[in-house]
DNA sequence: ACCTCAATTAGTCATTTAGCTAAATATAAT
DNA sequence: ATTATATTTAGCTAAATGACTAATTGAGGT
């Protein structure tokens, strides 16, 4: 109960469910992240700890960058709810996407 | 987007998602809740509120008692977001169930 | 070995949340 | 009409949350 409760919690705030819309189009390191969002970095990096810790993202280290994505294959519930969260569709998190998939770190970060 | 936000938030919270999980096997009143979960009954009023306005329980007059129940059939995400809630099992909420179906309001309420 | 810089942690503050009691409301039964 | 009572609203408090800036960490590149 208490991880479902956990992973709902994660879920219902509009920032982290604009991050769960992104990591759905693209893999991005925290400052890409940061820069679609508008918020601090430490504000992005606490609320990509908080997804992580519900088990809903995971990361990976290439070169300089970590990398964030959606966890894949390891939890049924979660991917039932990863599955659950394609179904939304709204404007704001489509133009989020356009815009990260649009970014290059390499001029951003 | 923000009515999905509110929608997960609502679940983020372990007393509604007790609710939620009773609901699936019984109709309850207020009272009826109340005296499973053991708040008082202003605040459970309060989940049910927050639940009512996320659009996941409705709730329909007899005689003295305000039944709540789960939402059919009304909205595609509400009826997936439901969809996912039965997988959750857990021991906590499997005993709610049992002592929601064991009272009788005659007595409680 | 050292420097760079992406990322996290620590500390602060304003806002929201979840519980409570007491009071108000509203419907059912008398 | 009046009473009884199921439910909601109002007002309060303590704890949690989400934002910020400043400081720290740690892996990569030189």
């Amino acid at each position: 109960m208490r991880d479902h409760v956990k992973i709902f919690k994660a879920l219902g705030d509009e920032t982290r469910l604009r991050i769960i819309k992104m990591l759905e189009v693209k893999k991005m390191c925290v400052c890409e992240i940061t820069s679609v969002i508008g918020y601090s970095m430490p504000t992005i990096s606490n609320h990509l700890k908080i997804l992580k810790e519900a088990g809903l993202i995971e990361q990976d280290r290439s070169e300089k960058y970590i990398n964030y994505s959606l966890s894949g294959e390891s939890d049924e519930f979660i991917d039932k709810v990863l599955e659950l969260t394609k179904n939304i569709r709204e404007s704001r998190s489509d133009s989020d996407r356009e815009t990260a998939l649009r970014i290059d770190r390499a001029h951003i970060c």
